[in-house]
DNA sequence: TTGTAAGCGTTATCAT
DNA sequence: ATGATAACGCTTACAA
């Protein structure tokens, strides 16, 4: 019926290239992992065997019996914001490299999806996790009693409080760039869009702003603090409020935030940026495109999931610190009528 | 040193609890499996143990033994793409649901990587694998050639010949849906950004397109056609060609594309949507976003994942048709003067 | 250079 | 209701 024998039966084992040629299973294990005690024919006919049975190790039992497995598991709020799956996309180059595999979990921002994946990876036994934590996550010491002593490494979102090696945004040098770029142009009642202050990422942010304001000598004001989740429906509200207040600008610390804002300042009929200027955080695809072109704090999600990776296979345990990068469009930039 | 003596050694077995209890592990085995042969008592006593140790099943060993895992690989060209990152966020949503998680590997358009990823997926001994290939990939019979009995299902770009499940778009409907909006707002000349032909669903979308011109009576021309690769920098060239061949409109069988054709238009000071008409396929978030609004034939990418992941539950082998639906924005929507 | 044998942690079969 | 035992496929001392 079936023409290759071989690769019908599906699963072939090292004990059947064994016996098929006479020798003993562990022999077939050596040659096919390279080692070097094994003479030169062997290792040359298990490899025939090996191709011509079909055969493909079963890394389940591999790792079972090394106690260790290849697989690294990301752990993040959702795969696709770009941000995210940037991160994803870096951390996977470097690894695949290295020959791991990479498990992705979301966890939607709750914190019990958090708690449910990072068990499911434990339970997996991955070789490490890589981890932005949802935005109302359990404390860092939670995750560490689920993972125990499997390695961790924190991006982005981190719990400052938790061991182990951690990649973060220059959030608050950041954000002290962008509302230091508002203050020169010439805007001069600037509120802000801030996030969750269970993240200290967005912590950070506010302190960035913060930070230049008074470094101009503006007062800090409370009350165009606006401490939401940063989608777009909240940047919106936050938009009318900070309209109602008299802000004649806007940092948010999100991306969907800052249009949502420039939503409600255009149904307001406030032309941006001539009457109020905006820059977000994150360069996400669409702040390029949408009209005006948003100025944002442009992250570098490739790069934090490339170092993720990297100190996860060096073992490292530092804080590295990826820079942002301002990047001025139209909806901070006031005609130079100045 | 350490309080909790039992989370600090890590690796709680079985055998663990069994000898703590004065138990075998066959008792602890079945107490934590819900078997009915097992007294109300022993179970109680066990799962209390469990969780006083600290104990984590380990899915390794349970998979080797069982000769089976609770994984399915998902394998697309880019994890970063909105169409891919919720058809993923769709199968993973019915997976977990199911008890099974998702092990992602992205082929960047690369026929190698996707070998690799296959075979990785294989040697996991994955449950299951959900398949969009790589613009260029290898035939059918590879695939099935590696993964042997593997249930397979493939989802928006899929090869015809292999059987199995298959989730596609309604790719012929979609374009000829499309490609008649562009002639109903009057536009005359229209030319497509038609994608690679290795590609099925590319295929269909431009037989929908020549069908609508000749429901209508316009002849389909050749020369108009731009078969390439559906990214920006190629949708600026074609745009570019279309201008030059005297087109008035494009049906783009790409987003990204159709971006980079109106790049070009704005370049050459041509109006969007008064002089040509520009529709995309995927709606991808920038398109509701850029100025004019991209005109786009929407696909239901979050629906596509999850009928995937159901197919893949069900072991079904037939195809499903996901509908798709157009959303007229500015992109081809000409002012209502007659 | 190769074979023998034990074991990774779990589950399933067969006894008891 | 529970225990003993083997097995899943692979790796690795240790022995030969």
């Amino acid at each position: 019926m079936c023409k290759r024998l071989y690769l019908c039966s599906d699963m072939v084992t090292i004990t059947d290239i064994a016996t098929a040629l006479g020798i003993t299973p562990s022999t077939v294990s050596r040659a096919l992992a390279g080692n070097p005690r094994v003479k030169e024919d062997t290792r040359r006919a298990v490899e025939e065997k090996a191709r011509e049975m079909g055969y493909e190790p079963n890394v389940v039992a591999s790792n079972l019996r090394k106690g260790q497995s290849r697989i690294v598991g990301i752990v993040v709020p959702r795969i696709h914001r770009e941000f995210f799956s940037n991160v994803i996309g870096g951390a996977e180059n470097v690894l695949n490299q290295a020959g791991y595999n990479v498990l992705i979990c979301q966890t939607l921002e709750s914190a019990e999806a958090e708690v449910k994946a990072l068990r499911t990876l434990k339970n997996y036994r991955v070789a490490g996790v890589l981890l932005s934590h949802a935005i109302n996550s359990l404390s860092g010491n939670h995750v560490r009693e689920i993972l125990g002593t499997t390695p961790l490494v924190q991006f982005d979102r981190v719990f400052p409080d938790l061991p182990g090696a951690k990649i973060v945004g220059a959030n608050c040098e950041g954000a002290f760039q962008a509302t230091m770029h508002l203050i020169s142009e010439r805007y001069r009642r600037i509120g802000t869009i801030a996030g969750y202050m269970s993240s200290q990422a967005y912590v950070e942010r506010l302190a960035g702003y913060r930070l230049a304001l008074e470094s101009a000598g503006i007062p800090y004001d409370p009350s165009i603090v606006y401490e939401n989740a940063i989608v777009r429906e909240t940047g919106y509200e936050a938009g009318l409020k900070a309209i109602e207040a008299g802000c004649d600008a806007l940092y948010s610390a999100g991306a969907f935030s800052a249009l949502g804002a420039i939503d409600a300042l255009k149904e307001k009929g406030i032309r941006v940026p001539e009457d109020f200027g905006v820059v977000g955080t994150s360069n996400e695809g669409f702040t390029s495109l949408m009209t005006p072109s948003l100025s944002t704090l442009g992250q570098h999600p490739f790069e934090m999931g490339e170092a993720a990776a990297r100190a996860f296979l060096a073992g490292s345990s530092g804080t590295e610190v990826i820079p942002m990068e301002l990047i001025v469009r139209q909806s901070s930039k006031r005609s130079n009528n100045g």
